[in-house]
RNA sequence: GGCCCCAUGGUCAAGUGGUUAAGACGCUGCCCUCUCAAGGCGGAGUCAGGGGUUCAAUUCCCCUUGGGGCUACCA
């Protein structure tokens, strides 16, 4: 029986929460899913500055709208809690005695000015910028010195010289750094905080994380945290670092390649299923052809053998067209209720709507539900219901109504839709029919002008939707309105 | 600067020591259609460059170039 496999998903709670950072959790959940292991949600908030509540719910939030759930962690509890690090100072506390004690850890009394100092002269000397251990061996004196002056020290891990580090990565393969290249860090914070490299890796073992699947930018650091694992005696898990979302430019996404907040796509409408399907195609692909999956197809294909190396670059149009399947799977409440707040933003309804107004509006909605990708689109597809005085797109669009044979068609129009039992599509249609029949004329010499005096507009949804939720009445003074604007008299 | 990661069309990507190098988005042509969208059927477009290894390299190795990450008392 194979281990139960533990991942963490444990982001810090420092802003709107990134679509990258969705795209980690969403692997970790996909694998634990896939496995029937856990999933552990940990907050990572030991940056008190930029740490806050409100950022950690937007997060738990967000998750959650996209449908992951985690078997432990904040909220819902477990084993191995308290779940945030600042609840958890007491364990760093306990292991930081420890190192001292042992040695392997040491009080740093360097000031920012002495520490920039040793910077620069490593830079000059075109070495890698690293802390080289000043502190190591303060005597007791030196100690009560710099105590009596006020500093208060950070705790430093003393790393161990000439010491190879390799890491086996699930997505890399075997990664090797040298010991010598890193400088003896800062475990604890002169606030008595610890640092990341040094909280997570206590919290990974007693958590007893399996597999820790995260962004790249963390594959630098992981030789700092197994020599953690090691000094600590504890057992390391098995790392995958999957590669960054980049922008357009091929640049780390940031606020200037567009929505890059998880928030921010749900805001515009898109559904979390489009989004799920979207980002588990960015750096995966399932061994078959397969584009559009159900969360339970992704959780079935699902394999970190198949996670690509190579960063990936976010593409707006292939998540527009992959959202436009989920958008269409809608049923009819649920697309209104999607169009709700953007209809209500766009000033087209207020939401208390009822009756015949409410069953209207949702009519209108509906005609745009196989022309947009993401529901903030939709006040825009159905605009032309809500304005009655409009101006033709172009030039060419007024020309058509100059045709000779409009007038025609027009008075054909107001004739047949005039006898018309009920303005509905069966109706229209037959009207339309009834026209080309008379007049003998093409389709488009019947539709395009009558579209054009409706709407203004050369493109819409079909003629045979658009008359019906005018109603008789707009339509006509529409198209009244039109041909006068036009100069195109009737007989 | 140093260390580390990465490199198949514009983008996501499959793939292998010998293939006509999949598929998808996008672009584009045709069909359908009053139009747009959708849908159907086609098309253009890729192994970053240079050296090796090999009978054979897109695939393995090295270098260059390019991109990215780390180098914090951020995570």
């Amino acid at each position: 029986m194979e281990k139960e496999i533990r991942v963490r998903f444990a982001p810090s709670p420092t802003g709107p929460f990134h679509i990258g950072g969705a795209r980690s959790a969403l692997f970790n959940w996909l694998l634990a899913r896939k496995t029937g292991g856990k999933l552990i949600l940990r907050i990572e908030d030991t940056d008190l500055e930029r740490s806050s509540r409100e950022s950690e719910e937007n997060i738990k939030a967000a998750l959650k709208w996209l449908g992951m759930d985690w078997d432990e962690g904040v909220d819902v509890g477990g084993e191995y809690g308290p779940y945030r690090q600042t609840e958890r100072l007491d364990l760093y506390r306990k292991y930081t005695e420890q190192l001292l004690a042992e040695g392997k850890a040491y009080y740093c009394y360097c000031t920012d000015d002495e520490l920039e100092a040793e910077r620069q002269a490593l830079v000059a000397q075109s070495q890698m910028p690293r802390y080289m251990g000043k502190c190591r061996n303060l005597t007791p004196e030196q100690i009560a010195e710099f105590e009596k002056e006020g500093r208060k020290p950070t705790v430093r891990f003393k790393v161990p010289a000439g010491q190879q580090i390799v890491i086996h990565d699930m997505v890399r393969g075997d990664v090797v750094f040298d010991s010598d290249g890193i400088g003896d860090f800062v475990i604890v914070k002169s606030d008595g905080i610890p640092t990341y490299n040094y909280a997570v890796v206590i919290d990974d073992a007693l958590m007893h994380i399996t597999h820790v699947i995260r962004a790249e930018e963390h594959l630098s650091n992981t030789p700092r945290q197994c020599l953690i694992y090691d000094a600590l005696g504890f057992e390391k898990p098995v790392f995958g670092h999957i590669s960054l979302i980049l922008g357009k430019d091929r640049t780390k996404m940031s606020k200037r390649h567009g929505a890059t907040s998880v928030d921010q796509y749900r805001k515009l409408g898109y559904c979390p299923k489009g989004i799920v399907n979207f980002l588990a195609l960015l750096g995966w692909a399932p061994n078959s052809e397969q584009e559009i999956f159900t969360t339970e197809e992704l959780i079935q294909a699902f394999s970190m053998d198949h996670v690509a190396k190579n960063p990936a670059v976010f593409d707006l149009d292939k998540l527009n067209w992959i959202n436009q399947h989920y958008m269409r799977q809608l049923d009819d409440e649920a697309f209104f209720e999607a169009a709700k707040p953007q209809m209500i933003e766009a000033g087209f309804m207020t939401g208390e709507e009822e009756g015949d107004k409410l069953a209207w509006l949702k009519k209108v909605v509906l005609t745009s539900k196989e022309h947009v990708s993401y529901a903030a689109q939709i006040p825009e597809v159905v605009a032309m219901y809500f304005h009655d005085d409009f101006a033709f797109e172009n030039e060419e669009a007024a020309a058509v109504l100059k045709e000779e044979t409009v007038p025609t068609v027009m008075n054909m129009l107001f004739e047949q839709l005039g006898q018309l039992e009920a303005v509905d599509a069966t109706g229209v249609k037959a009207t339309f029919k009834t026209i080309q029949k008379t007049t003998k004329l093409g389709g488009k010499s019947v539709y395009m002008p009558i579209r054009v005096a409706l709407t203004g507009n050369q493109h819409g949804p079909e003629l045979t939707e658009i008359i019906p939720l005018l109603g008789l009445e707009r339509t006509l003074k529409r198209i009244k309105g039109s041909l006068e604007k036009a100069g195109v008299t009737l007989a």
